[in-house]
DNA sequence: AAGCGTCCCAACCGCAGGTTG
DNA sequence: GCAACCTGCGGTTGGGACGCT
């Protein structure tokens, strides 16, 4: 027996919503409460299935509902949240009143998931990424870095990428992050060495030396070793063996400690997303030592192009990374 | 100004679990 | 207990907006 079939769905509009329709459905809703969702249609004159009216109801037309951006405790909130639950759209909306599983959702798949991936960070465990591919991974989002090793460029930078490369791949320990993080050691932008290489003529080139946002913003826990190593022998680039690498940032964030700040997780690397500086921090220089290396090159870490989602450059060009996957896999050492 | 590539998000799709007759 | 419906969820996608060349 069971209940009759539904009626067919044959001729039913698909696509965004008009006013009018917006309209019926609101007035609907008013007079007679959220119920029966297949019947609603029907019963509003709306020529729509009830899935599609549900759907807009409580995405969009619900009263209670947030407009604007996320804000900063909403973030720390999602990604807390996130760590716990994983992709349980539902449970972490319900923490988070007046936004949506869809909204919330779209906002980490938009921007929280690429910055965790962006800083190293493995998105579903939320812990630092060991494992060759996210070496690679960096690696090949530093753009020229496959080629200086493969073309053994004598940039004394690269010789710096490439010894802790070749110790990357010997390495079969914990310290491979750091390895990893000091592929994409920075350059001060408009620095000598920048300015000495022919190399830099672009900005790709810029991108795989590492280049600065326009806020100057951009620290990151895959800065911190390399960081620490090199201001420990500002000129010396003798390499620690067995380099320690940060906290999970979510330790940090409900430790609430200081080196939540040094970690730098929030501080937005798109100009557009900086909204607040939660942190209080107007440069990552503050916290980031310059180095000299033995052919007297300075630098420092104003940003790491490989957590940039926009790259400025000197000449005010700017350009986007691309997606992890089709750099690393569209280059030749993997082809 | 046009073409192209990328980003973003509203909306759709398919599935699973609960409900109903 | 079964079959079909209903609801909610998570993954995916289409197309408009935007920026760059």
């Amino acid at each position: 027996m069971g209940r009759p079939p539904s009626p067919a769905k044959d001729g039913v509009k698909k696509g965004p919503w008009d006013a009018e329709e917006d309209k019926k459905l609101v007035d609907f809703i008013a007079k007679h409460g959220p119920g029966c969702w297949i019947s609603l249609p029907k019963l509003a004159g709306l020529n729509r299935c009830g899935k599609s009216c549900r759907l807009r109801w409580i995405n969009y037309l619900r009263p209670d509902l947030k407009r604007g951006n996320f804000t900063a405790e909403e973030e720390q909130k999602i990604l807390r949240l996130h760590e716990i639950l994983g992709n349980k759209w539902s449970a972490i909306a319900m923490q988070l009143p007046g936004r949506t599983d869809n909204e919330i959702k779209n906002y980490w798949n938009t921007h929280l998931k690429k910055r965790l991936i962006r800083m190293g960070y493995d998105p579903m465990t939320h812990e630092p990424r060991t494992d060759l591919m996210a070496c690679l991974t960096i690696l090949a989002m530093s753009t020229n870095g496959l080629n200086d090793l493969l073309n053994r460029t004598p940039l004394d930078v690269n010789a710096v990428k490439l010894d802790y490369l070749k110790q990357m791949f010997q390495s079969t320990d914990a310290a491979a992050p750091n390895l990893v993080s000091s592929i994409s050691a920075p350059l001060l932008e408009g620095s000598p060495i920048l300015n000495s290489l022919p190399q830099l003529e672009n900005q790709e080139a810029a991108f795989s030396l590492g280049a600065t946002t326009t806020s100057g913003h951009l620290l990151q826990p895959l800065h911190h070793s390399i960081t620490t190593a090199l201001s420990a022998s500002p000129t010396d680039l003798q390499l620690d063996p067995q380099p320690t690498f940060p906290p999970s940032f979510e330790s940090m964030l409900f430790e609430g400690t200081a080196a939540a700040q040094s970690c730098g997780f929030f501080q937005w690397d798109d100009p557009a997303e900086n909204i607040s500086d939660p942190w209080g921090l107007e440069s990552a220089s503050e916290f980031v030592p310059s180095f000299t290396t033995q052919t007297d090159t300075p630098a420092s870490n104003p940003a790491d192009a490989t957590s940039c989602s926009r790259i400025h450059c000197g000449d005010g060009t700017s350009g986007r990374y691309s997606p992890w996957t089709e750099i690393l896999f569209d280059h030749p050492i993997i082809q």
